[in-house]
DNA sequence: TCCCTATATCGTAATAATACGATAATAGGT
DNA sequence: ACCTATTATCGTATTATTACGATATAGGGA
């Protein structure tokens, strides 16, 4: 009878693989994070539409989806969390635009496993 | 008083901007299944493995990692589902790699839109 | 200071995902 | 036909996600 080794889903895996691909812990996670974040439709949207609407505010986006202010807020900081975007506050509002740096990374270790 | 507006959450979300990034529904629905697929650390870590080790079978995915024949089995259906994958049936095994074509589509497609 | 606008956060209900053990299905050998 | 090895599927408990309405927070006038 093997013991109970049930994990949360986002605990990190490690396999013991004698030859593994050169991704530390820290890049897979972050890795994972942006996947998990853009596998989601509201949120492909969303970054979508900042593709060819950079610096446009919450409200924006608020307007051209079919879900109230609260949850394009959450969802919008789940992307943040995830490094897809960038928010800078402009007075009462919040700008929003991808975060380039991020997401040149994140190509680029695609680029680099597959 | 706004109707209940809320959508299951895999529904294609159609914004109303007036210009958009060339991307069917159809294509929009595949990326976002292949992000989600790769959104979990279970699932990234048989795709790591499998570019270190093609042609392996479901038991030595199982080996390496702390979870059931189970619930691996059930993940490798999600990454075949997404098209990160390929099973060929050998005896009574199954032999996995990766799908190159569909990973060449996502790269390319990720490409274009960022 | 008092509003108005814009966003964020809280609490919560409903749905989806993840993991398990148990069991079924499939291929190959004896 | 039977047994073994390998994988897939079923049923289910637990956890995570997603969406909502309600409320809080913050900035910028009047």
């Amino acid at each position: 009878m093997p013991a109970n080794r049930q994990l949360p889903s986002e605990s990190p895996v490690a396999p013991l693989a004698c030859c593994t691909l050169d991704i530390s812990p820290a890049e897979q996670q972050r890795l994972t994070a942006m996947f998990k974040a853009l596998g989601n439709a509201t949120r492909f949207a969303i970054v979508k539409y900042l593709v060819t609407h950079p610096g446009c505010i919450t409200g924006d986006i608020v307007e051209i989806l079919p879900i109230t202010q609260a949850t394009v807020s959450q969802h919008l900081k789940v992307l943040r969390a995830a490094g897809w975007i960038q928010g800078t506050i402009q007075g009462p509002a919040t700008s929003y635009c991808l975060h380039t740096a991020n997401i040149a990374w994140f190509r680029a270790k695609v680029d680099k496993i597959f």
